[in-house]
DNA sequence: TACATGATGCCCT
DNA sequence: GGGCATCATGTAG
């Protein structure tokens, strides 16, 4: 993509994401979303991931079956799901499992590595005169949170629900650089009613980007 | 056509 | 730590 930017990085293919969701959540920790857009490249480490399990799963969207609204969760996978809620929000989630096999993993948190200031814009925070203490704290702000990164990333339903993840041609896509985590701890899904005792998100250990509290 | 609800974040206390 | 904004979607009537 931008080897200049980011050194040597490889591109996921859709083979990565045709398998159980719990596999593709742990697998996506420490690669890059990397977005171009018309200012320049963001990429930002995944650092916190959910995995929605299909039909056997309360809490996902494709439990009651394929509509309008989740049809991406059942097609092939690699591809952008993404969903508004509370009104305010957008949610990115990537499908998994072969075309007709609902199954997606939902993004929670990246930590910035580059166009950080064009991301902070996005977010409504500005940088620049900040002092070195400050800033380390308004980072966290920028995409600790599935709405926080959806919004750095500029991610809407209409410019990016259906979008391939692994496609050349694609603006928005997952790589690899090679960074390589070290541990990773997995507790129950935030925000959900039903089906909130399965240990089904992941996380990287120790990391600051985190969203809510580390266990 | 109406209504309840949600994979959240912000602001205020 | 708690209340609230704000609306697309699905389901019921």
């Amino acid at each position: 993509m931008n080897t200049i930017l980011l050194g040597r990085v490889t591109s996921l293919k859709a083979d990565f994401f045709n398998r159980d969701p719990r596999r593709v959540a742990r697998a996506l920790l420490g690669k890059l979303l990397v977005r171009k857009t018309p200012q320049g490249i963001l990429a930002s480490r995944i650092v916190e991931t959910e995995a929605y399990l299909g039909q056997d799963d309360a809490a996902a969207h494709t439990a009651a079956g394929r509509t309008a609204r989740n049809a991406v969760l059942f097609g092939p996978p690699g591809h952008a799901y993404v969903y508004f809620i509370y009104g305010n929000h957008y949610c990115l989630n990537v499908s998994c499992l072969p075309d007709g096999i609902p199954g997606g993993v939902l993004f929670r948190a990246l930590e910035p590595v580059a166009g950080v200031e064009q991301m902070a814009k996005a977010r409504g925070i500005g940088l620049a005169k900040e002092t070195e203490r400050k800033k380390t704290s308004l980072l966290k702000k920028i995409s600790s949170g599935p709405g926080r990164m959806a919004e750095a990333f500029e991610i809407t339903r209409e410019r990016d629900n259906g979008k391939s993840l692994v496609s050349s041609r694609s603006d928005l896509r997952i790589v690899d650089d090679g960074y390589r985590v070290r541990r990773i701890v997995v507790t129950p899904r935030i925000g959900i009613v039903k089906s909130a005792d399965q240990p089904l998100r992941y996380f990287i250990a120790g990391n600051a980007f985190v969203s809510g509290r580390q266990v």
